[in-house]
RNA sequence: GCCCCCGUAGCUCAGUUGGAUAGAGCGACGGUUUCCUAAACCGUAGGCCACAGGUUCGAUCCCUGUCGGGGGCACCA
């Protein structure tokens, strides 16, 4: 890789740059410096470190493959020869390269493999000084992406509270935010609320008509929970009201259910559904609570006043709900759109468009987005009444999106079942020729099931598993818990313990999982608290940091020596952990930046926290070989309580990715 | 009918972007406690990586097909 800099600059700053260079970029480093040794002319193959099979085989491992191939040679000949001009390079009366401070101390081939074993104690120091140096930064790179990144996430309907879908939407938003940021991207978070719409007037219509004048204070009662009982409400009503239609129309409705249904075939039930569809749209048009919702929207478009104030009341007391659940788990916004105000802004793109041929518009007025080219059916963008679409407004807030942000990339984090919405979204605005419209992505996530017969965690609405409901259970039992076991004492250290360690549960139980497949949630399972759980991450970090009080507490540490979070880099001399369990968390810890890393490149989290349950394990299994405070010599005692601060400060980083909190006692 | 995603231990999930002997947790069975928090550690059992072809020196991973599960294909959002 060319340096921008002359050489002159270059050698001014090299003492400095060789400090900065990270663990990840060591390996980059050592990669090339490898290929340049091949055996064959390998420019245009990229060297990548796995690990070998077993730990005593090495720390790196290359293969020789993909040379031998382009050689058309035995692999493992290829290999062999590899071997030897590396150790010969190893041995140069020139010595290694500047770059080089954790040596490669030796190269063994297995078969075509090159395994490579660096110098433990090298490493160790390495690794320790830059955890010791960054801190919180670690594993973090330099803010020099010059990518601005945009990250649509949570996006909730204002007619009913938050439920667990909305859970994992806002948990990868947030933490994939905060990954990309650790990436060092620039990163815009924005939530377009979905405040405007006939379910919204549901909801408006059951409270104007079956509210009493109640409010959110008088029955002490969270917003959005408020107004999703008047949205239920809607529901039950119609049902009511469908059932006396169905009477006064002489239609039994016992004939649609599913065990009447169940006894026919073909086309008797053919026939069955279709009368079933015939009936509902008979009621859909003379409905009078539907009418009267309908009603609603066309004066809310309108501009009624005293439909808006309605509506803006009720909005405001789901949205203050929203936000309490957001401060709750940690979601925040670096700016809200709202339906409301958007949903306009798509029929000037429309207008624009049909200039472009990109749309066309048919007899009865409505107008299409032709698609053929993309291979996608033809898409309505206005109805023939001239109102505007989902597909409208998402176009128009697209567009203002980008004025406002200018970002490189916008992200979509959003439902799988929402795939071919945005597939048809790109589409068009690709067809628009907006030049960043190849920068949209949708990060797909798929459903949350339960396992059947969950009836606990279901809401007080009765239809999902609300949110409020799930973070206060996870607090109740992490609390009982806590209470058990004697962790914690007071009550308020006892409530804030089992709110971090509810959430952590919840959080790492949900963010350990690959985005695009379903996840089968088992509450009990969650909050079980052993294992590979949240709580087990958390209880390493707390841990930790008891065995440094307990330390100083026997005299074997003094304040002074922990100061600043860590022991001095000359007082803990970390280059005497040899055990095979400490070599282990070394190698560990030198890999975070490249989980972070590949991670962010591959838009998702779960390796990350896959990340944190391994790290764990692999402290607890140190801790539980060898003593900490129990140590053989004074020296190794502070090597390895250094170590462990170190392991704490990398859970801790990656936690924070995860948006979960590491406690310092549980 | 067409499109997308998923299928790995009894259950819930990882799997280094195609490489060496496929890994965890839970559950089961057995063990470890005068020792820094047992919310722990160690061991045993448990696998045709859904199935069948193909590409490749090499496939859990890529391609095609079949089967099974989920989601979608609105003048709903």
């Amino acid at each position: 890789m060319d340096s921008p800099h002359s050489p002159a600059l270059v050698s001014w700053l090299h003492l400095e740059e060789e400090q900065s260079v990270s663990y990840l970029e060591f390996e980059e480093k050592l990669a090339t410096w490898l290929t340049e040794l091949a055996p064959v002319e390998a420019d245009d193959i990229e060297l990548s470190f796995t690990k070998p099979p077993k730990p005593e085989m090495g720390d790196l491992a290359v293969a020789a493959f993909d040379l031998a191939k382009k050689a058309r040679r035995n692999p493992a000949e290829v290999a062999g020869e590899w071997k030897s001009a590396v150790e010969a390079a190893l041995a140069a009366e020139s010595g290694l390269p500047d770059w080089m401070d954790v040596p490669v101390t030796e190269v063994r081939t297995a078969g075509p493999y090159l395994n490579l074993r660096l110098d433990a104690a090298s490493l160790a120091r390495r690794v320790v000084r830059e955890i010791v140096e960054e801190r919180t930064d670690y594993g973090r790179q330099p803010e020099n992406s010059g990518r601005k990144i945009m990250l649509e996430y949570s996006s909730p309907n204002t007619n009913k509270p938050l439920h667990l879908g909305h859970v994992r939407n806002n948990l990868i938003g947030m933490s994939l935010s905060n990954l990309l940021s650790a990436a060092g991207h620039e990163v815009v978070r924005v939530n377009l609320v979905n405040d405007r719409g006939i379910h919204i007037c549901k909801s408006m219509l059951a409270y104007e008509r079956f509210g009493n004048g109640e409010t959110p204070e008088s029955c002490g009662e969270k917003g959005d929970h408020f107004v999703g009982r008047y949205y239920v409400l809607f529901d039950q009503k119609m049902k009511e009201e469908r059932a006396g239609y169905a009477k006064s129309h002489g239609v039994d409705l016992e004939r649609f259910s599913k065990d009447a249904k169940k006894e026919l075939e073909g086309d008797e039930l053919k026939a069955r559904n279709k009368e079933e569809t015939e009936f509902d749209e008979r009621f859909d048009k003379e409905s009078e609570l539907l009418g009267a919702a309908r009603e609603m929207l066309r004066r809310w478009e309108a501009g009624d006043e005293t439909v808006l104030e309605l509506w803006n009341r009720m909005n405001g007391w789901v949205l203050g709900g929203f936000k309490q659940t957001y401060k709750r788990m940690g979601s925040e916004f670096d700016h809200w759109y709202y339906e409301s105000q958007t949903y306009q802004l798509g029929k000037d793109l429309v207008e624009k468009g049909l200039g472009l041929g990109v749309f066309e518009k048919h007899d009865d007025g409505s107008v299409w987005a032709k698609l053929e080219s993309k291979k996608l059916k033809d898409k309505i963008v206005l109805r023939s009444d001239g109102t505007s679409v989902y597909m409208t407004q998402d176009l128009g807030t697209s567009v203002m999106k980008h004025e406002d942000f200018g970002a490189e990339r916008s992200i979509y984090v959003v439902g799988s079942e929402q795939q071919h919405h945005f597939k048809v979204l790109f589409a068009i605005l690709e067809l628009l020729q907006f030049p960043w419209a190849s920068g949209s992505y949708h990060a797909s996530y798929g459903l949350v099931t339960l396992p059947r017969g969950m009836g606990r965690l279901k809401s007080r609405e009765g239809t999902a598993v609300d949110a409020d409901d799930l973070l206060d259970t996870l607090h109740e039992i992490a609390a009982a818990k806590i209470r058990e076991g004697g962790y914690a004492e007071g009550d308020k250290a006892i409530e804030a313990a089992a709110e971090m360690i509810g959430q952590g549960a919840l959080k790492l139980y949900i963010l350990q999982v690959s985005p695009e497949k379903n996840i089968q949630f088992d509450p009990k399972e969650t909050i079980a608290f052993t294992g590979d759980t949240g709580p087990a991450v958390q209880y390493s970090h707390a841990r930790i940091h008891g065995i440094v009080r307990k330390g100083i507490e026997q005299g074997l540490l003094t304040e002074s020596d922990v100061d600043g979070g860590f022991l001095s880099l000359d007082s803990a001399p970390v280059h005497l952990l040899e055990e095979d369990e400490e070599r282990d968390v070394i190698r560990r810890l030198a890999d975070f930046g490249k989980v972070i890393a590949t991670s962010a490149e591959n838009l998702t989290v779960a390796p990350v926290a896959n990340y944190l349950l391994d790290l764990t394990k692999a402290y607890a299994r140190m801790y539980h070989e060898h003593p900490v405070l129990g140590a053989a010599s004074a020296e190794l005692m502070k090597a390895r309580v250094q170590l462990a601060l170190c392991v704490a400060q990398v859970l801790r980083n990656g936690l924070a990715v995860l948006t979960i909190e590491a406690p310092e006692r549980m």
